[in-house]
DNA sequence: ATAAAAACATAACAAATGTTATATTTTTAT
DNA sequence: ATAAAAATATAACATTTGTTATGTTTTTAT
């Protein structure tokens, strides 16, 4: 089996770090260091592209509503992820909308900027197409989860993800993010998923603190997914 | 509200269309037909790519297998449709399997003639890329609808994404596909599916014939997504 | 520091979906 | 054309999830 994490990781960080130490040079030169308060967007469904961003410090959630009013999140980027290049290669409209749960530090790259980075450095177009076609691949698994697999197992499988994702970069610890948000990425009401967090506080799987979980007994959570897997 | 149905819609059958007619001869020119047996792969995940697709005439499917033994399908491709570029761009495996619902007449592009095309046609790299943005915004559709949306409001909705489809290229009317596709399709048990498909056929939506569903009252099912997308 | 607002936790009941089992229809192979 | 195999239809019961309601904790604004 390949790696459980990196098929629901976009690995978007990974991006620059392909390219030679001249070339990291040359695009770190040509971003500009940005804050973006809580709350607002980095970008909007249907808004002109402007550039990309790279996650200096945060998270941003990137969803999406469908005719129904609920915004459906199907990922969350943190410190490190590169994001906002879809529509610019697609000379397309954005298709989905990315806010920041929490104050951001990023650099953003103008899109000219990008262009013309996209001219210098010949190896740059590559790699973003061929993270592109890898991010597809993570909307597909995604897809399957949500098809197939119940309540808490999707919690489960989200858990480890996010966990992975946050301690991956910041040295934070434990899952940070609202009740709300939270059954958003899992596709449920906030009701529904606080019955599945109880179960698993009371089966000490997890514990939390504030609204911050922690889980301590992974294997569990693996186990969980292997038996109901089958 | 964008149009419905291209919300869900890959659209790849207009990937050629952009292009002038004297590229277009060349595109075509560069094609050699196929014929696929019903059951057997167009290409499998973990594959090394061999070049893309158009289909002809027939149906397949593209799908998943999770770590779960059950495979997602995320889209049904038919005539006029153009697959399995994704990882020749990307210069990686497939993401994805596809398989032949009925024997397929395809027109087949072989990897290196297709780079061959990509420099000699200087338009069709961005015109493949932009697509593959819009398939983009295809899958966070179906991930919203998925995540969102009770078993009923699945069903109705890929009924009318379907016939769609289905009509538009071929003369062919009604929707012809195993229960257990579709089931895959709409993630839920081929039982649970029969149980919606027959409230349907009471209140008569729907008729079937053999395996085969005409929607007779199309309004319905708009109004039923409305409804419930409230 | 305190009051008001927002977010969260939990329980009881309702509704939807999953599961198991059996009968029927359709397709396939001879 | 016929028998065997596969696919489909349906029902009854079990389980999961949604919904409504209420109380508590945490955050925010003054």
């Amino acid at each position: 089996m390949k790696n459980f994490y990196s098929q629901f990781d976009f690995q978007s960080e990974l991006l620059f770090e392909q390219l030679t130490s001249e070339e990291k040079k040359i695009v770190y030169n040509a971003m500009e260091p940005l804050i973006i308060k809580k709350g607002s967007l980095l970008f909007y469904e249907e808004g002109i592209p402007t550039g990309i961003f790279q996650i200096k410090k945060g998270k941003a959630k990137k969803f999406k509503r469908g005719f129904s009013e609920t915004e459906q999140i199907f990922y969350i980027y943190t410190t490190g992820d590169v994001l906002g290049y879809h529509a610019l290669f697609g000379e397309e409209r954005y298709q989905d909308s990315c806010e920041a749960l929490e104050d951001l530090e990023v650099n953003f790259i103008a899109k000219d900027v990008f262009f013309k980075l996209l001219e210098d450095i010949p190896s740059l177009q590559r790699v973003f197409i061929k993270n592109i076609g890898h991010e597809f691949g993570v909307l597909a698994n995604i897809i399957a989860v949500l098809a197939q697999k119940n309540l808490n197992a999707r919690l489960a499988i989200n858990l480890l993800i996010l966990e992975n994702r946050f301690q991956k970069h910041d040295e934070e610890n434990g899952i940070d993010l609202s009740r709300e948000d939270l059954a958003n990425i899992i596709g449920t009401s906030s009701e529904s998923l606080g019955r599945s967090l109880k179960r698993f506080k009371d089966d000490g799987i997890i514990e939390v603190d504030k609204r911050i979980i922690y889980i301590k007994d992974k294997d569990v959570l693996f186990k969980l997914l292997n038996i109901e897997f089958c």
